[in-house]
DNA sequence: GTTTAATTTAAACAGGTGTTTTAAATACTG
DNA sequence: CAGTATTTAAAACACCTGTTTAAATTAAAC
C-alpha cells in the first residue's frame, strides 16, 4: 500500500518543483519523469493526462492549505470580531508558513504554482481553484468585505485581484528580488519576512476611500 | 518602401495581438503568419527567429511610450514640484491611453505584453527591458522615491515590486477579470477604468507608513 | 530591358510534445 | 503456490514546434 503511492508521489515532488519554476506548458513530461527516476508512461497511468497532473499538483495543496486557512480565519473572527483587515491579512501567514512543514520550500512552491495556475492554462485552473475551494474563498472575500464596509463591492472584487496579484508576482520572483535586496541593502529576507512586508502594503490599498469620478 | 514593411508590419500586427491574448509559448508561427495572412518563413526571413519577433513587438509599443511618459513626469515634475504619489502614478495614464490612438485596443495589449513579458520567458524579456529602457525608468523611481521621502529605500525597493506585480498580473488577467465583473456586477470596466481603479490602490500601498518591528 | 538584389513561396528538416500500445515484471489474493 | 490484478517498461504513434533550404517570384538599379 505504502508502494502503491510511491511513483505517485514522486512525479508529484518532481512535478510540483519543475512547475513552479518553470511554469506548466514549459514543463515536458519526459523532464518530469527522469527528475522523479520514474518511466514516462507511469505519468498517464496515475493522472490520466498532464493537465489532471497539474490539477492533483494544485489540489496536494489547497487541500491542506485552504482549510487551515479557513480555520485560522475563524478563530480570529472569534478572539477578535473587529478585527482589522491587517489581522485578516496576517491570519493567512501561519496557514501559509506551515505549508514548509508539508514539504520543502512548500510556501514559496504554493504560491508560485497558484500564480502560475492563474495567469496560464486559459482560466481552465482558475475554474478549477473557484469551484473546488469557492466556499473556503467566499469566507475570507466576505470577511474582508466586512472588515472595509466603505468599500463598494465592485470595487473590493477589482482591489482583491490586485492583491493577489502583489501575492503572485512576487513570491514567484522573490528569489531574484532577495539577492538584489541583499546586495543593494544588507537584508537577508526570508520568505516570512518578505510576506510580512507585503501585508501593510495590501491592507492599504485594499482600505483607501475609493475616489468619487 | 511601403510595400517593403507590409508583411512585416502584418506579422507584427497579429504576433501583438496573439501574443497578448495567448502569451508568447502558447502562440506558434503558424497560427501568426496564418492570421497575419503571410508565408510561415517570412517571420525568420524579417525578424530572425521567434524570439526576435517578441523583442519586436514589444520594442515597437515600449519606443513610443517610455519617452511619453518621462515626457509628462517632467511636465508634471515643472508645473507641480509637490505632485504626491497619486498624480506620479496618474502621469502615466495619458501615454499610457495614447497607445489606443498608435492601434486599436493599443493600451490594453501592451500591457498584457508587458505582463507576459515579465512573467514567462526566464527574465530575458525583463533584461531586454531593463537594459533598453533603464533610464527612463530610473526617473520614474527616483521620482516616486522622494515623493514618499518616509519610505526607507529597501521598503520602496520592495514596494515598488509589488507595484509592479499588481499590474502586470492584472493586465495579464484583465479580460477575464472583466468577463467575471461585467457578469457579477454589470459593470463593464475598460481599460481605463481599470486603470484609475488601480492607481489609488497602489498609491496608499506604497506610501503606507511602514511598521515597527 | 537586362541584370542584380530583395522578397515570397512550398517543402523538408530535425527535434520535441502528450499519449497509447504491448509486453514484462511485480504485487496482491484465494 | 497458482492465478489474477496492478504496476512498470520500452517503443511507437500522431502531431506540433521553430528553423532552414532552394526555387520561384517580384522589385530595384543600371
Amino acid at each position: 500500500m505504502a508502494g502503491r503511492n510511491d511513483t505517485k508521489t514522486k512525479i508529484l515532488d518532481a512535478a510540483e518543483k519543475l512547475f513552479a519554476e518553470r511554469g506548466f506548458s514549459e514543463t515536458s513530461l519526459r523532464l518530469i519523469t527522469s527528475k522523479a527516476e520514474v518511466n514516462l508512461a507511469s505519468v498517464n497511468y496515475h493522472f490520466g493526462s498532464k493537465k489532471e497532473l497539474i490539477r492533483a499538483v494544485l489540489a496536494r495543496y489547497l487541500d491542506v492549505f485552504m482549510p487551515a486557512a479557513e480555520k485560522a480565519l475563524v478563530t480570529l473572527q472569534a478572539n477578535d470580531p473587529q478585527a482589522d483587515l491587517n489581522k485578516i491579512f496576517s491570519s493567512l501567514v501561519e496557514p501559509l508558513l506551515d505549508l514548509n512543514q508539508l514539504r520543502i520550500e512548500g510556501t514559496t512552491i504554493f504560491l508560485q504554482l497558484l500564480g502560475r495556475g492563474y495567469i496560464e492554462s486559459q482560466g481552465h485552473l482558475r475554474w478549477f481553484i473557484t469551484t473546488h475551494y469557492g466556499q473556503h474563498l467566499n469566507k475570507f472575500v466576505q470577511a474582508v468585505g466586512e472588515s472595509a464596509p466603505h468599500i463598494p463591492p465592485a470595487d473590493m472584487f477589482w482591489r482583491l485581484h490586485f492583491t493577489l496579484g502583489t501575492i503572485v508576482f512576487t513570491m514567484a520572483s522573490a528569489d531574484a528580488l532577495n539577492e538584489i535586496a541583499a546586495a543593494d541593502f544588507n537584508e537577508d529576507n526570508d520568505i516570512e519576512a518578505v510576506i510580512r512586508r507585503v501585508i501593510p502594503y495590501m491592507a492599504a490599498g485594499v482600505a483607501v476611500p475609493v475616489q468619487a469620478h
